[in-house]
DNA sequence: ATGAAAGCGCTAACAT
DNA sequence: ATGTTAGCGCTTTCAT
């Protein structure tokens, strides 16, 4: 740790000129080369570096963007960071990471906290959403994103994805290869996902054409490996009257990788006597073993979308809220697939 | 998104007091109550909050700390920045990810942009180190704390584990539960935890004691899944004079899971025919099947200590450099228990 | 093309 | 206890 750095005043007398020239030199904006020169040269001596801090006061700009989630340790957000990190870093911008905790009301003070002005936008992914959230993202003093839930009729740019569709591709694919008895692992309903993938159960299950015999649902504490165990527990020791069950649709890859530990914990085989989905499509569904069949929606596409959107917003902040929607897409894995190789 | 924000001059007339009082009753430092009640109501009616930005320039803090890693999307890192949110949040500090990339030269660059001087701190946690890294860190403008390598002689505040030694109690594991011809996948030589790893094994396996037949090397391209199982398809094609291989050590638990993959690929069971264990000990790890046995290198504990050790050179910036070493642990799970149960 | 000077929002030293 | 004022490092208007 060295002593404290060389300011733009320091360079400028260094080269003998005044500190408009050495800003304008440094930046190379109307300079002569003579004094560009000179002035970069007395920067080199002095190893001088722009302060980042006087900058943003003067130019009334962070350059950062916050990304704020409930909880990082979900390799989705994971995903949308990496992507959102991409877009970002070569316009000059840095990502700061927040953890807003799991409340709706935790969310909203971390959006009020922007007032503070220390970043130029901020991208959020909010686990529950209530009125008082979408009012305090409307009063905003910087560009807000929101990636989960379509609010372009609030005047809020988003970037959603259906869920709900997604479900409904996950039960049809079961349907397709033969399967009857669904039951459904869930996480709180209360949660913006987990009330969309609710209605996406339920929608294909008693849509006209479904061609099971049974569909039924079991609500996790939480979108995690060991929430969707318990879960899991409780849903395959019921017997329906149609008979065992011989598919679950898991609400996200986490709870899916519960399920089939507790089908193991059973004995029941997976996908052989139990077929298991996912969704999210994330690196540990991929690598599991059985390998997840699982519905992307697109977590690294959301996070570009949404980093776009604000990099557009930070420009120019005059135009309508935009909204973009990510399609979901399955990806047939090991835990559908009858041909599984054998253990 | 509303208008330009109040500031403390437009608080001060509106409470038709000075800017200094002002910014004393705002902070409760010697100020009439009389004072504090008619500054508090006027900043609630222009609802006032704070510029970070005014304030940093002037306090010549940020309460930024940032952290820097190759890749976020590895579980460990993951695990080290909640840990370190959790300890900074508290003191108001935020968290800035930064990515620097695998090459020593850009994680170089990004200590050297520091002098941007945008963070009170960093913590750093580079895949390889060189001289000219060192340095940089020295010449920082600001602390930074190492995790990684012990740099205590150059002077450097640093977190450190004992992977070697992790490697050794992963060695002696295997060999104890009766294991005599064991692989060993690594990732590359040339980064710091490879090197260490690679000497803990070499170290294990050449001792007098090593009641082993056979012990050998086969390097992954990278600390992945997919690297794993390449590196563990040439390993397991060899066939040692002593037999084939009975256990394989990986340098970390994404490479074990690609080493499993790999196994089940080639019909060898494990841990029946092929016990197999990681490093890290992570999430990923433990809801695997078979569930990794796995030296914990206490990602989340190193997080914490590195937390701590930026948070007291902020305060003090005089005292030595500090070392803190977190020390290895075996955790045994399915992947080298005989008795697994059946699947 | 170059220089002088204002001012971004805040805190603290100094004066009253 | 309160007010006045300087100044953190920078960019940019305005004048030359």
């Amino acid at each position: 740790m060295s002593s404290s750095r060389a300011t733009l005043i320091q360079v400028a007398e260094r080269a003998g000129v005044s500190l408009a020239s050495t800003s304008r030199a440094l930046h190379g904006t109307g300079a002569s080369k003579k004094m560009v020169d000179r002035v970069r040269a007395a920067a080199a001596e002095l190893g001088y570096s722009p302060d980042a801090i006087g900058r943003s006061l003067r130019l009334k700009r962070t350059f950062q963007v916050a990304f704020a989630v409930a909880d990082i340790g979900n390799p989705v957000y994971v995903e949308m960071l990496t992507a959102i990190h991409e877009v970002l870093a070569p316009h000059g911008y840095r990502v700061v990471v927040m953890s807003t905790g799991p409340t709706v009301a935790s969310t909203t003070d971390l959006v009020r906290s922007l007032s503070s002005g220390f970043v130029d936008g901020l991208i959020v992914s909010p686990l529950r959403t209530d009125d008082a959230l979408v009012e305090a993202i409307r009063q905003a003093p910087v560009p807000v994103v929101v990636i989960g839930r379509s609010l372009e009729q609030q005047g809020i740019d988003s970037v959603s994805t259906d869920s709900a569709a997604g479900l409904g591709q996950a039960v049809a694919h079961l349907v397709e290869i033969g399967r009857r008895r669904l039951g459904f692992v869930n996480g709180p309903l209360d949660t913006t996902p987990g009330a969309a993938r609710q209605r996406g159960f339920d929608a294909a299950t008693s849509a006209p054409g479904f061609a099971g015999d049974h569909a039924e649902t079991e609500r996790a504490e939480d979108f995690t490996v060991a929430a969707g165990l318990a879960a899991a527990r409780r849903l395959l020791s019921r017997r329906p009257a149609a008979g065992p069950f011989d598919a679950v649709v898991a609400a996200n890859d986490l709870l899916a990788i519960g399920v089939i530990r507790a089908a193991r914990e059973l004995g029941l085989s997976v996908p052989g006597t139990l077929a298991v989905t996912g969704m999210d499509d994330t690196e540990i569904g991929r690598v599991f073993q059985p390998s997840l069949t699982s519905v992307s929606l697109g977590s690294a596409e959301r996070g570009t979308a949404a980093a776009r959107l604000v990099l557009d917003r930070v420009d120019d902040v005059a135009e309508p809220a935009r909204q973009i929607a990510i399609g979901p897409r399955l990806f047939v894995r090991e835990s559908t697939s009858q041909e599984e190789s054998a253990r």
